[in-house]
RNA sequence: GUGGCUGUAGCUCAGGGGUAGAGCCCCGGUUUGUGGUACCGGUUGUCGCGGGUUCAAAUCCCGUCAGCCACCCCA
C-alpha cells in the first residue's frame, strides 16, 4: 500500500478557500498600513541562530527550527522579525529619514507544540517605528492596530486593547529591592496573575518580600504610575479611539527588551488568547546593531485574527463578501455549439485583453451543467456562444435577464452590462 | 516535557460482540441549447496500527501511534 503524506505537524496545506482567507487578512494588513505612511519590507526566512540568541538568551534555541547548514553555520528559521528589522534598521540608518515607518508580512516558524492559535508555522503582520521616541509614536501604532480590527469588520465589543507600562513596573520593583533578576522574575508573576491561583500568587510574591495588597494598591493607581499612559491616553483621546482602550497593568510581554508603554490586543467575549501585541523597544536596536535609534512596534499573527473572524458573524460575513467580489469571474463562457469552439475561444480571448475576468469550458459539457458551474462560482455574466454565431447571448446570472448582440459589439454589451 | 479527550467514507459523525452505515461534498442522469430547488443513480473504508480474549471483535482488554484541547512557554 502506498504510504500517505501527511503535512508536519503544526504546519498547514492551504486549499483555495483557505487561502482566500489569507489573502483577505493580508490585504487588509497592507490596506491599513498604507493608510499610515508605512513601506513595507521583508528579510530573510533563514538568519544566524545567534542574532536570536543575542535578543533573547539561549534557552529560546528550544523554540527555533534550527540546524547546521553545509557551511556548519548554525542557522535558524525566524521565529519573529524584530531582530531582523533591528539589524536592517541599524545598518542604512542614515539611508532613511526618520521616523521610520515600516511593516512586513511574513512566514514564521517556532518549533512548539500544536494547539489552537498556535502552530509551528504562521504568518505574522509586523509594523514598526523607528527612530522616534515619543509618545504619539506609541500612539500612532495603537491607533493603526485599533484601524486594522475595524476595517475586519470588529467593533468596541469585540475587541479591546489593553494598555501598560512595563517601566512603572521596573520602578516599583526597584523601590521594593528587588534584584534585576528578581525583577524580570517579578514581571512574570504580574502577567500571570489573572491565572494563577491565590495562594500561589500569595507565596510566589512573597519569596520577593511583597504582598498581594501592595500589588494590587499599586495596579489600584492605574494609568498615574506612569508617566507615559497618559500621553498615550489623550492621544487616542484626541483621535476618538479612547472607547477601545483600557489601561490593564497586567500586561508586561514576555520577555525584557520592551522598555515603557506595551500593549495587547484581546478579544472580548471568546477567551482566545491575545491577538497581537507590541511596545516600546528603545535599546534593541542597539543591542544587535550597534545604533542609537529608539522603537516601537507590534506584531499580529494570523491564526488567533482568522480563528476569531471565523467565530464572529459580522466579520466573517465582511471576509465572505470581500472574497466573492475579489475571486468571482466577470464572465463565463457557455459553449451550446460544438462546433464553434475556436469562435467562442477568439471571444474569449479578445474580452480577457479587454481586461475583463473570463472562465470557458475545457471539455465538452451540458449547457445546463456550465450555468449551474457559473452560477456556483458566483460569475455575473454568462455569454453563450452557440449555433446562431456570430449572434451572441448575453444573460446576467444574478437576474437572469438576457439580451442579444453581434459579436463586432461583444465588449462594448459586456460593459455596458456590467457596469448597470 | 505533563495531563484530559478523540481516532469508522474526502468531510461531519452514528453504530458498543453476529453481512460496514447516514448526511454533506464530488461525479453522472431526469429525452442530448439555458442556472440556485427536487428526484434517481454512482465512486471512495484493512473501522488509526499491533497484540490478546472469543466460534465470531469496528465493538471487550492491553500496548502503541496520531490528532485535538489544556498546562509549560509565548519573541
Amino acid at each position: 500500500m502506498a504510504e500517505s503524506f501527511k503535512t508536519l505537524p503544526g504546519f498547514r496545506d492551504f486549499y483555495p478557500e483557505d487561502c482566500a482567507h489569507r489573502n483577505y487578512l493580508f490585504s487588509v494588513w497592507r490596506r491599513v498600513a498604507a493608510r499610515y505612511g508605512f513601506k513595507e519590507y521583508d528579510g530573510p526566512v533563514l538568519e544566524p541562530t545567534e542574532l536570536y540568541k543575542k535578543k533573547s538568551g539561549n534557552e529560546i534555541v528550544n523554540q527555533l527550527f534550527c540546524f547546521d547548514d553545509k557551511g556548519d553555520r548554525a542557522v535558524s528559521m525566524r521565529p519573529e522579525l524584530t531582530p531582523t528589522l533591528a539589524r536592517m534598521a541599524a545598518a542604512r540608518q542614515r539611508d532613511y529619514r526618520k521616523p521610520m515607518r515600516w511593516f512586513s508580512i511574513g512566514q514564521f516558524f517556532r518549533y512548539e507544540r500544536h494547539q489552537k492559535g498556535r502552530g509551528r508555522e504562521f504568518y505574522q503582520f509586523n509594523c514598526d517605528t523607528l527612530g522616534e521616541d515619543s509618545s504619539q509614536a506609541d500612539a500612532e501604532l495603537i491607533s493603526l492596530s485599533i484601524d486594522l480590527m475595524r476595517e475586519l469588520g470588529f467593533t468596541k465589543d469585540d475587541f479591546q486593547i489593553g494598555l501598560s507600562d512595563r517601566n512603572a513596573w521596573v520602578h516599583f520593583a526597584a523601590e521594593s529591592g528587588l534584584t534585576e533578576e528578581q525583577t524580570l522574575n517579578f514581571l512574570q508573576i504580574i502577567d500571570k496573575m489573572g491565572r494563577t491561583p491565590a495562594e500561589k500568587l500569595e507565596s510566589s510574591l512573597a519569596e520577593l518580600n511583597l504582598t498581594k495588597d501592595r500589588v494590587d494598591a499599586f495596579i489600584a493607581k492605574g494609568a498615574t504610575v506612569s508617566e507615559r499612559i497618559p500621553q498615550v491616553l489623550q492621544s487616542l483621546e484626541a483621535r476618538g479611539l479612547s472607547e477601545f482602550v483600557k489601561v490593564n497593568l497586567n500586561i508586561v510581554r514576555g520577555l525584557a527588551y520592551y522598555t515603557s508603554t506595551v500593549f495587547e490586543i484581546f478579544d472580548v467575549s471568546k477567551g482566545m488568547r491575545a491577538i497581537a501585541g507590541g511596545g516600546r523597544y528603545n535599546q534593541l536596536v542597539k543591542l544587535i546593531g550597534n545604533a542609537d535609534m529608539p522603537a516601537f512596534g507590534f506584531a499580529m499573527g494570523d491564526m488567533v485574527i482568522l480563528d476569531l473572524i471565523k467565530e464572529t458573524p459580522h466579520a466573517n460575513q465582511k471576509m465572505l463578501e470581500a472574497i466573492h467580489d475579489q475571486e468571482a469571474a466577470d464572465i463565463a463562457f457557455i459553449l451550446a455549439d460544438d462546433d464553434r469552439y475556436d469562435d467562442l475561444l477568439a471571444c474569449t480571448q479578445e474580452a480577457r485583453n479587454a481586461g475583463f475576468s473570463c472562465v470557458t469550458p475545457l471539455a465538452a459539457q451540458k449547457v445546463g451543467k456550465q450555468f449551474q458551474a457559473a452560477e456556483q462560482a458566483g460569475t455575473r455574466l454568462a455569454v453563450v456562444i452557440g449555433s446562431e454565431y456570430p449572434e451572441i447571448q448575453i444573460k446576467s446570472l444574478k437576474d437572469r435577464s438576457a439580451i442579444t448582440t453581434q459579436k463586432e459589439s461583444l465588449l462594448a454589451t459586456i460593459s455596458k452590462t456590467l457596469d448597470s
